[in-house]
DNA sequence: TTGAAAGCGCTACCAT
DNA sequence: ATGGTAGCGCTTTCAA
């Protein structure tokens, strides 16, 4: 009942290890007949290579690895549906990791990488700090597809949206339903898109004159409670802001959260706008205005950039930029 | 740059591969003196040891199988996240299969899972139809846990929530708040969470003397517009139900957005609750009461169970329940 | 205390 | 058209 392997198969049909293999890879100079023989024993016996010893000796593994901060996040989850969409049909294996946003697991996620997968995809814990450990894998001829959050530290293909031009319009839109005082609430800004979408709102900001306490930035943390308390405290300051944008959808949660316990009313008192692919988000009370990433797409587009990398046996893939539009969804919160 | 491996470390140091190899494994028949230049130069090297090579040597992988239907849901996303808590510790690696809630992708994906791990933890997609793909492989020697939706085909640890009665306490609270009709509305029959969460909704609808319309059951699929279609039409009959209890929350979710669509007022037309995991849960318009699962530890249970049988070499695991139990979740949409 | 060699399962080179 | 053999990187006998 132990695994099947061609010397098992071998001995079943009186031919040698070498024959049977060439016969399961279609070499033509095994004999028809022959062929037909080996194949149906394969068959019978349900024998599946040994994965091991096919990487072993081919120094290929069929397996890429996606590294991604948390997965209780929408956009996460899409993204690794698409990822596994284009990769299963490839026939690549994908192994899972997270780096709960911190660059130490990160770095040691990494490090163990080689001769384990044939290329990364990654979405980064933090990106201000070095990378040392991507560069590393890079030179170690392992491609690497940046998604989301990215470092424009080592050249390759970043999968991204729109942040900066999408943050400004939700902006924009805060300041057409008359939103006097904005802040934008940050996760963490030694992340990327994070950066990209103050930015983008702090410019139309400044577009239109907003200065002062009619824009602030408040920098949260990956702890909850500690973001409520944060929140809470910008929410009952004498001149709070009334309209708030926040980077990640969890960040909206909370401040909903807050806005409940505070007696704050959405959008009268405090207007919400959120990045954000909660399938619930129509369905809040009240619903809530988001800025749509197409996480899926960004998923599938990434996994196609690795796997041509791969294909064409690439390692060192081209500076590119491909940039998927995001969209923003009004509705009652703002 | 390339790969560095025991010969490279064993020719630097003027020693032979095995003196090396026994070296880093802290072997007590080599030398002190030794062990230390050959843990310092693979220190300095930053030498990993080839992970096909041990399992092709060891038949080891250090690698286990998770197989989910689907990721776009709070519950295995957190499922995973306390999967990977505790494999991450004991030095495992996670290999994420999704099988779609398709039975053929779930048989193909376990047959080509000999060799490539250790153990597998499986929700399976669906559990009435025959098992033998998941039989073959406990009888290559492969522990399996079940979570979540088991099958008492295979005798083995299975980890889930009491479903039964957690349906029958929220039947139970609909009935206390007045609810005169109410239907079930299940995903798929072929799932045994399903099947066990209408049991413990119908033996709660008899214990209470409903009959004919008063106790309905809308069987739905996983395609969300058919669903919005099924469940309008519930919705829209002349006698519709005031009440409904759905088996997971995308069906809330589909409910919600009828109930919205039709001007059927939640809850004093229609009172809603579901199974679900949604941190926004108390943030939809109204708040939803749920039965919330302990999905996190769920997870943690079931990588533990897996982790003790890899530990002790057991193949054969005990025929035994672990039931973690839910909590019903009263919010305002009864 | 150290080294040489076999073998995990596979493919590819070189024979025949 | 088929078989023998080497070798991918590792651990583990067996010898020295």
């Amino acid at each position: 009942m132990s695994k099947v392997n061609l010397k098992q198969l071998a001995k079943e049909l009186n031919l040698s290890v070498s024959t049977v293999s060439r016969a399961l890879s279609n070499s033509h100079e095994i004999s028809e007949e022959t062929k037909q023989k080996v194949k149906y024993l394969a068959e019978k016996l349900n024998y599946q290579p040994n994965p091991h010893a096919m990487s072993l000796r081919s120094q290929k593994t069929k397996t890429i690895a996606v590294i991604i901060p948390e997965l209780s996040n929408n956009f996460f989850a899409l993204a690794i549906d698409g990822i596994e969409s284009i990769m299963q049909t490839a026939g690549y294996q994908l192994l899972i990791y997270l780096s709960h946003e911190d660059q130490q697991k990160e770095v040691s996620i990494v490090n163990k990488l080689e001769g384990r997968v044939d290329g990364v995809l990654i979405c980064m814990a933090t990106e201000t700090h070095d990378i040392s450990h991507l560069r590393a894998l890079k030179e170690k001829k392992i491609p690497i597809v940046f998604f989301d959050r990215v470092s424009n530290k080592l050249n390759t293909v970043k999968v991204i949206t729109n942040d900066i031009e999408s943050a400004y319009k939700a902006t924009e839109h805060l300041i057409e339903r008359g939103a006097q005082r904005i802040a934008y609430i940050s996760l963490s800004l030694n992340i990327s898109v994070d950066q990209k979408r103050m930015q983008g709102c702090l410019k139309a900001l400044e577009d239109y004159k907003y200065t002062g306490e009619q824009k602030r930035v408040l920098s949260c943390t990956t702890n909850d409670d500690e973001n409520y308390n944060l929140i809470k405290k910008l929410l009952s300051s004498p001149n709070r802001p009334d309209a708030i944008f926040t980077c990640v959808e969890r960040l909206a949660i909370t401040t909903y959260t807050v806005c409940r316990d505070l007696g704050l009313s959405i959008p009268s008192d405090v207007k919400v706008v959120t990045f954000s692919n909660m399938p619930a988000a129509a369905l809040l009370s009240p619903p809530l205005t988001t800025v749509s990433q197409p996480a899926y797409e960004i998923g599938k587009a990434a996994a196609q950039a690795i796997l041509d990398a791969l294909n064409r046996n690439m390692v060192e893939l081209n500076d590119e930029k491909i940039i998927l539009p995001s969209v923003l969804i009004k509705r009652a919160s703002t």
